[in-house]
DNA sequence: ATACATGCAAACACTTTGCAGCACA
DNA sequence: TGTGCTGCAAAGTGTTTGCATGTAT
């Protein structure tokens, strides 16, 4: 007994601070930063640093229980939906929103060369003005 | 006269400086990183400054002059072509190569809804393993 | 009991900025 | 001759890491 076979993955516990972390990019569905996860977790824990919400939401996105949007230019933001999406940013004041537009599993085979890459995913980030920086001119 | 009638881009010097910056983006044909290009600069004039690569690099790519690739989790890369084009990223490496693929022009079109959004461009960016790291296992 | 997790601070990578002096147009 | 550019150093942003202590299992 006690062999968990094949498991590779090391053992993960389940910390206040884990569980907080996740809670938080949960609730708050406007793409979080780190900094933003921090500041939610901190009004329930006051001590928890920085480094442990980075390390976190590591953890939770390679688990696939967040999602990781790689912005380019900008913090990396948090999702709480994961299933594979497409983003879109401001390029005025740089928030980020989901957008509504089918995963394009196939995308890949388009490729006609890509230098031996073996290609595993894809992002597809739109840019543009948001509604309310479309107002402000 | 010497009215420059609508010209609303700041007049704009060419300096040894910036042709350099110029000339090493266009001789280095690997996407390279500001800090290549501020090292391949340096050897004909040793006294840049980091700054001044970056500023120009800037001026460059607002010109249309190179192309900046701005890579999620790196540092941007720049391009001596121009035409928009997609990349992918060795996630082992971090290395970038550029991708032959048609460029979807009509990509928004796909867009239910971008919540308002004017989208103005889009940039995809494939992930996997180069050649070199998918031999390295 | 012990491997994993935390908090802190320092280090890190990349980029921007304030400022005084310089140089292109 | 004056605005734009340079070099330097310092600061800024976002993230990672070394280490001693703490805690879930």
């Amino acid at each position: 007994m006690a062999n968990a076979a094949k498991t590779e993955a090391k053992a993960s516990r389940n910390t206040v601070q884990r569980t907080l972390v996740l809670n938080a990019v949960r609730s708050l569905h406007n793409h979080p930063t780190s900094a933003d996860v921090f500041e939610q977790v901190r009004m329930k824990h006051p001590s928890i640093s920085r480094a442990t919400v980075y390390r976190n939401l590591s953890v939770l996105a390679e688990r696939g229980d967040v999602l990781r949007v790689e912005v380019p230019n900008g913090a990396d933001r948090y999702d709480f939906r994961n299933e594979p999406h497409y983003h879109a940013k401001c390029r005025s004041c740089g928030c980020v929103v989901d957008v509504d537009m089918p995963y394009q599993t196939d995308i890949a085979r388009g490729i006609a060369d890509a230098h031996g890459f073996a290609v595993e995913s894809h992002q597809i980030v739109f840019s543009g003005l948001c509604p309310a920086c479309r107002q402000r001119g």
